[in-house]
DNA sequence: GCTTGACCTAGAGTTAACTATACCCCTTAA
DNA sequence: TTAAGGGGTATAGTTAACTCTAGGTCAAGC
């Protein structure tokens, strides 16, 4: 079977290995396997393990709370609801960021809109008492 | 002209008077005034400003950063460029961030599909070999 | 056989953005 | 007139997720 070392696992998932050590010390890899002489094997599916911790991480997931889904992993399919139940959290969460971003999205595009008016303007003054309260 | 206190400014943009405090320490608020005897006193701009502030926070600009973007206000007309460059510079990184949240969101939903089909099945089992190197 | 370079651990240091504490002042209501 | 409550400062502590350093092992190549 192909293995892989630390680094190139590392190049493959944009870390640095220092990031990988961390991860095995937060028990977010028990799955990884070592030689004879203490070096870490990855295998393929050790690999897309870990990408799914990077997307749990991107998904804004505390390590802490990756390890129980790691833990939950190794049980089997007694914590099939768990992990279901996570994975639809999740998509709970990443649905409100990708609100959140939209409206922080719309406020940047309104000043873009703002700055790009007042230069072609040479000056800042030709917003000035167009709303009062309002964002511009 | 009506003003607020901090608390109320805190309340208004959910944040803490800490916070508020911290980034008026940090020179994010040069702005706003004070009373004679040592309180500080948010108008209705301030307010507005503070907000926008929020946005480039939201927006993952650092606070100093923002510092930049606060102090160019000050300057006046001469740096309607630099501040156009930054909500422009904004804009690529949080179209950016709304891509990553998207290949996110692809494997997560993979993921409750995988675990709503196992839930179903009773077992990970109808998983298993499916696709060699894959996601599932 | 010696150097180089990849691997290892333990543990210290870093960073940003808060968050909290200690202690002070001032106003207001009982 | 005193106690509560809201304001202020300075400074220390927290947290997560790295990031780095020191010091060590081991295999390969010259």
């Amino acid at each position: 079977m192909k293995t892989f070392s630390i680094s190139t696992v590392a190049k493959e998932l944009d870390l640095t290995v220092y990031t990988l050590r961390y991860c095995d010390k937060e028990r977010l890899m028990p799955f990884v396997e070592w030689t004879p002489n203490g070096t870490r094997l990855f295998k393929e599916t050790d690999i897309s393990a870990l990408k799914i911790v990077e997307c749990l991480k991107a998904s804004g997931m505390p390590i802490k709370e990756i390890k129980n889904f790691i833990d939950w992993c190794s049980d089997g399919d007694s914590t099939l609801q768990q992990r279901y139940d996570i994975f639809m959290e999740r998509k709970a969460t990443v649905e409100a960021q990708k609100e959140e971003l939209k409206k922080t999205m719309e406020i940047i595009e309104h000043k873009c809109f703002y700055y790009k008016t007042a230069l072609e303007a040479g000056t800042e003054d030709i917003h000035k008492n167009k709303k009062i309260g309002g964002l511009d």
